[in-house]
DNA sequence: TATTTAACTGGGCGACCGGTTAAATGCCTG
DNA sequence: CAGGCATTTAACCGGTCGCCCAGTTAAATA
């Protein structure tokens, strides 16, 4: 692996576990097994690093999305398949999922990751409202439910040291994982059911 | 107002806004107009000052909660206005939901965090399932059902620059918010609708 | 009035941070 | 083999941070 990738893993690592802040640079070429002077040699500062370990991960976060989607199916299923597929990725990626889940919350990098999550936001939004006309407003409008399924979805990360402490078994274990995805298609399953009644 | 109040209500600003790190007791002095040794005095740390403010506002969300479940109803009306108070609490303090947010996700402070929150899990969970003995496994199992609602509430702040965008909207305007309940409240319908015909 | 106690102040120290510089070296390729 | 890019080495800087300490003020207590 070369130089430049080896920093952007220790990168991922370190600014998932300690946060932009408490992450150094001198600690960074630390663990890449790399010269400090040779970090500002690729990237330019430390912020600029922070971008690209951003821009790394959403770009394939959106391929992963991507790909789960344009395949062929009803929408239910291809929902069924986005769903899974953001579990499967933030939990293949849990660095950068406290990274987001981090910075977004209104910090100093909320304009960096914004810039990634609204297009995938319009593109969802718009997706429901097409096949479930009825979502264009009222209680279960389709930016609700969107930011619902989002939010069922993270929150198994957010809270999972607390689910940990809870059922005394690893949350982001195979099984445990394969569990909470059955329980998300069939809040999909009782959601979209309730939606294709009051559309018709 | 004491010194320390001020100093406290500081802090819970700039660590909300900033985040414990790059939040430094010299400007939460500045803002609290008050010397900058006399944090030191009051409270031994920086340390110690984020674990008060998190002491004091953890307390205060308890006490909301608790107030809205205690009161009589069936279930599921009890539920409604757990969710609603549980909104209400975030709405009115951002900072504070900015800061359980960015530490929670694996930060140093997750214990701290972590130790208020379970309680708040059990008792959910033991609730659920008292009153509906099918969630006790399955796929809508009390603690899926519990980290899902729980997620469905904080993303609407998590996310609400992003949600802001696509709105255009303030999404923490009175009317957004009492809408972002609606939305809340018909979930809880349709899921306890599907719970309570699978558990008969 | 004398003494204690708590609240508060100003200054500064030591550590660490991100970033820079400049010279030297390894390494691949044309 | 010449040239250019990648990488190392090591010293260094300006700035900021948390924290500590000696000392001051003022109110309570004896």
């Amino acid at each position: 692996m070369s130089a430049r990738d080896e920093i952007l893993n220790a990168a991922v690592r370190l600014f998932g576990e300690a946060g932009f802040d408490a992450a150094t640079t001198r600690e960074i070429a630390e663990i890449s097994g790399v010269n400090k002077a040779l970090i500002h040699y690729h990237f330019k500062s430390k912020e600029a690093l922070f971008g690209s370990v951003i821009e790394k991960y959403y770009s394939r976060l959106n391929g992963a999305l991507m790909r789960a989607l344009e395949r062929e199916g009803t929408l239910k299923d291809r929902m069924a398949r986005l769903i899974d597929a953001y579990v499967d990725f933030l939990s293949s990626n849990l660095d950068f999922t406290r990274i987001v889940q981090r910075e977004s919350a209104g910090g100093r990098h909320g304009e960096l990751i914004r810039g990634h999550l609204d297009p995938m936001f319009r593109a969802g939004t718009a997706l429901i409202q097409e096949a479930y006309p009825g979502t264009r407003s009222g209680d279960l409008a389709a930016h609700q439910l969107l930011i619902s399924f989002a939010g069922m979805i993270s929150s198994w990360f957010t809270y999972s040291d607390t689910i940990e402490q809870l059922l005394g078994k690893d949350p982001l274990s195979e099984e445990e994982l394969e569990e909470r995805k059955r329980h998300l298609r069939r809040m999909l399953d009782v959601v979209e059911k309730t939606v294709r009644e009051e559309t018709t």
